[in-house]
DNA sequence: GTTACTTTGTGAAATCATTCACAAGCACCC
DNA sequence: GGGTGCTTGTGAATGATTTCACAAAGTAAC
């Protein structure tokens, strides 16, 4: 398939969410402009967007609540619960360890690693914080997908480079240091400083 | 001045990362392609990054890493300290309370608030959790800038019409839930939930 | 001062993403 | 069953961003 744009996957994401809301309300069918209006986005910007997939719609009525996020799961590849690993425990391992968005999406955290001696042995979540040595066993016999990388930037490469060696397929990074992967590992970063210096940035030239 | 797209506004932001790096590290010009390296970009996005901004290097002879390191200070509006509230002091609210990297970019952290007595009157790297009620009366006296936005979906943009109303200027929102603000105040999203999904869906069409 | 070499700054070209605009399809009604 | 109204799907147009490519400007060496 031709290549999809990073802001098509991300808008599709969003619309799943709307379509999931729209559901619980036990609305049927939506059309290209109400899911627009909820992401901010135009109704030829939706249809364009899932036009890269296929056609979901019926002409005159609008989408298939149910269909549609059905399909946006599929392509998405939230049909199957994926495993992720947590490495660093530390204020803001702890807090993705225990945020129950990830689980309600299908991201089932199934190891947790730190170096810390006062770190290793607590639950977070029912999960038990193991040792970082005993990490590349654990993703040997786990098959775990997905690692969320938050530890001190200065160790974030070394434990790349060993997440990849284990064969894992996609990291997402929060330490805001630049990260390389091989080609065949997807790598997304978090920079949440950076995100401020961007708000910073709208600050100083709002009238520019 | 011309709009500024974000992702140049994004990389300039890296780019001052690794200046800075570079200037501990003793070094005192940098080339175009030096610094498109460490940033996974090319040289003529470099330039052609700055370029927007005015001409701040030497032919023959690349940046000087102090001056162009101040001059994107400068751009960026990190020359002067800003005023961040956390709204929220749960889990993620926490860790970014104690977050050292805001406060070694300038971004110094001057309220928390919450709603939960368990929460409040806790201190949280010297600042102490306030009740949400007096929200409004610091925003009036300490004019904070920017508020970091760290509570359940459900109650994110009733507080953000809060911010709003006393007179914030941008909101970083870590809610998985999308916000709506008038057009002078500045809105990003940090939605960790929607980056695990992109990652799902490269790791499905990876060889696509 | 001249030559050889390097690197910037920037129009022009190419690529990528969004918006437009409308024919075609379907539901609903009479 | 034909007419009316609505909404999709999609080429074509527009707009935005990135890449190319090269003249101009500087350094350094002799
Ligand atoms: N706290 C935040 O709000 C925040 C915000 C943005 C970015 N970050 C980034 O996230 C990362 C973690 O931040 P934090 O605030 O949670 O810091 P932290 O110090 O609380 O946590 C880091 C954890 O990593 C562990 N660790 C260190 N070396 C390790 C190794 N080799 N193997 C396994 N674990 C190891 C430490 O023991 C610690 O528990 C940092 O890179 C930081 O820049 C944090
Ligand atoms: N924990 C994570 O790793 C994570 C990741 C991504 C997104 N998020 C999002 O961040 C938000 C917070 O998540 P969390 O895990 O920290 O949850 P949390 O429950 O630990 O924290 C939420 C905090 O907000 C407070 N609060 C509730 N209503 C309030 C009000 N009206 N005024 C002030 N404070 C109020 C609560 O008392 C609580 O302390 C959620 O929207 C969540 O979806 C969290």
């Amino acid at each position: 398939m031709k290549h999809i744009a990073e802001s098509t996957v991300r808008r599709l994401s969003l619309y799943l969410r709307f379509l999931e809301e729209f559901e619980a309300h036990g609305h049927q069918t939506i059309s290209s402009g109400e899911l627009a209006s909820q992401g901010g986005t135009t109704s030829a910007q939706v249809r364009k967007d899932l036009s890269f997939f296929g056609s979901f719609g019926k002409r005159g009525l609008g989408y298939s609540v149910n269909d549609l996020s059905s399909r946006l799961r599929e392509i998405l590849g939230l049909g199957r619960p994926w495993k992720v690993v947590i490495v660093g425990a530390g204020k803001i391992g702890a807090a993705l360890a225990q945020y129950r968005g990830f689980r309600e999406r299908g991201f089932r955290i199934v190891g947790i690693y730190d170096v810390d001696p006062q770190s290793i042995g607590l639950a977070l979540d029912g999960v038990t914080v193991r040792d970082q040595r005993d990490m590349e066993a654990d993703l040997a016999s786990l098959h775990a997908e997905i690692a969320l990388l938050s530890v001190p930037a200065e160790v974030a490469q070394p434990l790349t480079d060993r997440l990849v060696a284990a064969g894992i397929g996609a990291i997402l990074n929060f330490a805001s240091t630049p990260l390389h992967v091989p080609p065949h590992v997807t790598l997304r970063s978090v920079n949440m400083a950076l995100e401020l210096e961007i708000l910073s940035y709208a600050l100083v030239n709002r009238d520019a």
